[in-house]
DNA sequence: TCTGGGGTCCTAGGACCC
DNA sequence: TCTGGGGTCCTAGGACCC
C-alpha cells in the first residue's frame, strides 16, 4: 500500500497580512487587528503582525494590554468581509491544485487553514515536500499571501507539523520522527489538549507526550471519560485515522455575543439587548434555511463569572417573536444581582434533511 | 482599565417512560 | 425490608479550537 500523505496549510499572520496587502504603507510596522480598532475600548487582539509579536503582543490579549506593550502599533478594526474574500481566494487556489494527476481534496478549517489530501484514484504522488512547496508558491502567486505547510502521514501530524515550519516554511512529521520531535514536549503541545486537560493529566503523573503514549488507556478512560480518555491516548501516539473530508460544512448553530463598553445594570435593558441579539442571529438562521430547535443564553457578569441557560423549543421555528420571547424567558432563570458585561444568544438549528 | 466572538463536542445528572 | 434496569431527552456546564 502506498504511503498516505496529508498536508496542512496555514496562512501566516493571516488577518494582519490581509490588512497590510491593502495598506502597503503598513508593511514592516507593528500591526494589531482587533475589536473596533480602538485600543482604549474593551476588546482583544485577533491577530498581531510579527513586528508586533516581537513586543509581546499576541492573539487573545486585551487591546489595552497590547497598547501598553506596543504603544506605537497601528491598531485596526476587524473586517470580516475582507477576510472572507481573501479566504475564498486561498481555498479556491487550493481546490484548483492537482496531486498525483488528480484534483486534491480540500477540507477547510477556518478562514486561514485547510487540510489538503490526495484525490480518489491518485497515481504516483511524488515527494510530499515538493507538493508542499508547490502549494506555497501557488497561494503566494494567486493571493500575495504567505503560508506554511505541514506534511504528515495523517491529519493530526500534519496539523502539528505546520507550527514547526512557520513562517513561510514546510515541516514533515510522521510516525518515524513523532517521538523524536514531540516526545519530550508537554501534553498541551497536542491539538486538542489545553491547559485544563494538561493539568488533569499531570495529576495522573502524565506530563509529556511520551508519557501519555505509554500510559494505560483503561486508566485514562476511567479517570477522564470513555470517549476522551482513549482519544487523548491516541493523541499521545500521534494516531489519527480520520479522512480529509471535503463535504461542505453544515453549521449546527449560530450565535451572537456582545461585550458592553459599559456594564449593564438595568435588567429591562438587558432584556432589550437579548431581543436585539436574537434578531441578529435570526438573520444567519434565515440564510441557512433551517428553523431553530434550541435557544441558549450566555451571560458574563462582572466580576468574571459566566452562566449559561438554554431550552428546547416546543417546536422548531424561525418566528422572530417566539424566539425573542424564549430567549428573554431564560433571564428568569438567572440571578439578576450583578452588572452584566457580556451577553450572548445562541440558536441551535434542526439537523439538516437527510442526504444534505 | 483584564480576559472577543465565532464555533464544536463531551459529560453529568435529573426527569421521564416502559 | 427494600426500593430494577434500560433507554431517551433535556439542561447546565466544561473544554477546546481558530
Amino acid at each position: 500500500m502506498t504511503q498516505q500523505w496529508v498536508l496542512h496549510v496555514d496562512l501566516d499572520q493571516f488577518i494582519a497580512a490581509v490588512e497590510v496587502l491593502r495598506r502597503p504603507e503598513l508593511a514592516g510596522l507593528p500591526v494589531v487587528v482587533g475589536g473596533r480598532g480602538d485600543p482604549t475600548e474593551r476588546g482583544v487582539v485577533a491577530t498581531a503582525s510579527y513586528e508586533a509579536r516581537a513586543f509581546g503582543v499576541g492573539s487573545g490579549m486585551p487591546l489595552r494590554i497590547a497598547a501598553r506593550k506596543c504603544p506605537d502599533a497601528v491598531f485596526l478594526p476587524v473586517d470580516h468581509e475582507a477576510y472572507n474574500v481573501a479566504s475564498d481566494e486561498v481555498m479556491a487556489t487550493l481546490r484548483g491544485l492537482e496531486w498525483g494527476g488528480v484534483p486534491v481534496v480540500v477540507q477547510v478549517l477556518g478562514w486561514d487553514e485547510a487540510f489538503v489530501g490526495a484525490g480518489e484514484g491518485h497515481g504516483d504522488l511524488g515527494d510530499p515536500m515538493e507538493q508542499a512547496e508547490r502549494i506555497r508558491a501557488a497561494v503566494l502567486d494567486a493571493t500575495a499571501l504567505h503560508c506554511s505547510v505541514g506534511v504528515g502521514d495523517n491529519k493530526l501530524r500534519a496539523k502539528i507539523a505546520t507550527d514547526f515550519g512557520k513562517p513561510r516554511g514546510v515541516w514533515r512529521l510522521t510516525a518515524e520522527n513523532w517521538f523524536e520531535v514531540m516526545g519530550d514536549r508537554p501534553t498541551t503541545a497536542l491539538w486538542g489538549i489545553g491547559s485544563k486537560t494538561g493539568k488533569k493529566l499531570a495529576a495522573l503523573g502524565i506530563d509529556t507526550v511520551t508519557q501519555l503514549a505509554e500510559s494505560d488507556a483503561r486508566i485514562l478512560a476511567a479517570e477522564i471519560g470513555p470517549t476522551m480518555g482513549p482519544w487523548y491516548h491516541r493523541l499521545g501516539r500521534g494516531v489519527d485515522t480520520s479522512a480529509v473530508d471535503a463535504s461542505p460544512w453544515v453549521p449546527r448553530a449560530h450565535g451572537r455575543e456582545e461585550t458592553y463598553q459599559q456594564d449593564l445594570e438595568d435588567w429591562a435593558q438587558v432584556a432589550e439587548e437579548v431581543r436585539t441579539l436574537t434578531r441578529r442571529v435570526l438573520a444567519d438562521i434565515d440564510r441557512e434555511g433551517r428553523p431553530a430547535a434550541r435557544v441558549g443564553l450566555k451571560i458574563r457578569f462582572k466580576p468574571f463569572f459566566t452562566v449559561s441557560r438554554s431550552l428546547t423549543l416546543p417546536a422548531p421555528t424561525n418566528d422572530p417573536t417566539t424566539l425573542a420571547d424564549a430567549a428573554v424567558s431564560l433571564l428568569d432563570r438567572v440571578e439578576q444581582d450583578r452588572p452584566v458585561r457580556l451577553l450572548g444568544v445562541r440558536l441551535e438549528m434542526t439537523p439538516p434533511p437527510e442526504g444534505y
